[in-house]
Order: C-alpha cells, then structure tokens, then sequence
DNA sequence: ATGCTGACGTCGC
DNA sequence: CGCGACGCCAGCA
C-alpha cells in the first residue's frame, strides 16, 4: 500500500495542520510539508489547498502563503482579494500581496507543536 | 506510459 | 529575494 502522506490522507494532514495556525499569524507551504514528512514538495501542498474550498471544515488556506511570505495563492480565492482582506482582518500586514513582519507572523508547526 | 503544468523550495548567479 | 534551473508529487490530455 501507499505511504498515508503521500496519498489522499495527506490532503487530510494538510487541512489539520492548517486548521492548526491561530489567527492574526500563517504558515508556508514548505513547513506543513516538511512537518508531514514530505519536505520536498511544498507543490503537494498546494495541490492540497487547491481541493480545501470544498473541504469541511473550511480550511483558512488564507494563511498558507509561500516561504517568503507573499500570498502566492490569492489569484484562486473568490475574489482575489479576499485572501489579503482575511488577513487584514485579523491583525496581520499585508501590503502589495506580501506580509510584512514575516518573520514574526510565521507559523511554523514543527517548532509549535513540538514545545 | 509520456509530457506538461502547478497555491513551492533550494541552489546558483 | 531580482532571475534561471532542477527536483519534487499529483492530476490530466
């Protein structure tokens, strides 16, 4: 049989982590794959995200964003810019489709689900 | 099976 | 983090 992360479980990995991020902060695809196991493709991860709208519970996918902190993946919300103004709402920077305070706003699950 | 694409990441320049 | 190249896994023609 298949590896769990690397089958459909690991969509359901993908939505738990997700649902895991406290508002006001995000997560990157790379960490969520690095934390399932997966490490080199962070690409899985967004696949994953691609199926999250119809994924109950819902998956705040608005706060997965790539390493660098951009919202790589606004062009597929309804609308676009839903994803920055979900961000906005909840306290985190968002000027020109990039987060500011990066490095304060990540949220990295290895590192806070393992204290 | 094969080739291309994609919400990414790392390495090199 | 400006750009190009390669690797990665899943889906689709």
């Amino acid at each position: 049989m298949k590896d769990p992360r690397l089958s459909a479980d690991f969509f359901e990995n993908v939505y738990a982590v997700v649902r895991l991020v406290p508002s006001g902060r995000a997560t990157s695809y790379g960490a969520i794959a690095r934390y399932l196991g997966i490490g080199s493709s962070a690409r899985t991860v967004g696949w994953a995200m691609n199926a999250s709208h119809a994924v109950i519970p819902p998956v705040p996918a608005h706060r997965v964003v790539n390493r660098l902190g951009m919202l790589s993946g606004k062009a597929h919300f309804h609308p676009p810019e839903a994803m920055q103004q979900r961000l906005l709402e909840e306290g985190v920077e968002v000027i020109n489709d990039e987060i500011q305070n990066w490095n304060r706003v990540f949220w990295d699950p290895a590192q806070e689900l393992s204290v």
